[in-house]
DNA sequence: GATTATAGTTAGAGAAATCTAACTATATTT
DNA sequence: AAATATAGTTAGATTTCTCTAACTATAATC
């Protein structure tokens, strides 16, 4: 257990520094660390409405909607009218603003890599198994 | 690869909901997003100086010193002179600031335990030496 | 159908985060 | 030892983030 830990901190460790090494990358100066949050949690939620993400957010929804309107008009995410209900309407990311889940992608991507260099192909086989095996539903 | 990656997507974002948990548990609400960060960056890089730290976070100094004074004030940080260069100081996690990264631990300690009861024991071994051989140096 | 609840909006104010320009004190270079 | 570079600080201004209070429009309940 105490090594499992261990070697589970090295790895998140090390997933998270290629995370940051991938945003410096991506250019994304224009966003501050707040507005990255709020695109995260967006995308996290599954296109949420304002109540939902104000809730997540632990904030008020006047500055919930103060944020989303700024995201929107610089073209990261765009309102979708509910269909259900008239007074609501759903965040989605566009395009540009999905990028934000390239750098997990990216990091990911160079974190497989990584484990392929240190592994054989049987280990890595292995070790994709017992992965699946953890995040299986039941 | 391709089911490499994508199981390695799931932990990372599993490990991810747990920390964010954590953070919410740990009464964070004394700090903002910014000032985590900040907390965070110092622990990462091992008691910088302003200005290395400056740097990491792509900030001026001066916006810098009036977070870390704050930072200081609020008991999270302290600041230890400099041996060599009687200009420089360099900035450590007070035992209090230390809890931010106690919000890693827990997650950790936490995905162990879904391991464990996702494992039987032979497949917990298997794991561990796997993830240790891809952190091992040479 | 009237009342109450919910989703979102607006206005206005204060705190937090950031910057530039100008400064002091110590180190380094010439 | 004079000139230049570096570490940090101060002052003042701007922008970002956040809140409370009061509002509109639609939905749900009685």
């Amino acid at each position: 257990m105490e090594k499992l830990v261990d070697v589970l901190a090295k790895l998140s460790r090390e997933i998270g520094h290629l995370e940051e090494a991938a945003k410096d990358q991506f250019d994304f100066k224009e966003l501050t660390l707040t507005q990255m949050n709020y695109l995260e949690t967006i995308s996290q939620l599954g296109n949420p409405n304002l109540t939902e993400l104000s809730a997540e957010l632990h904030l008020t929804k006047p500055t919930v909607k103060a944020a989303v309107d700024k995201l929107i008009e610089k073209d990261f995410i765009y309102r979708v009218k509910s269909d259900g209900d008239r007074r609501s309407a759903h965040f989605h990311l566009t395009v540009k603003g999905k990028l934000i889940n390239h750098t997990h992608d990216f990091a990911h991507k160079q974190m497989a890599e990584i484990i392929i260099g240190k592994l054989d192909e049987t280990e890595v086989g292995l070790l994709g198994m017992l992965l699946e095996k953890i995040f299986r539903n039941p």
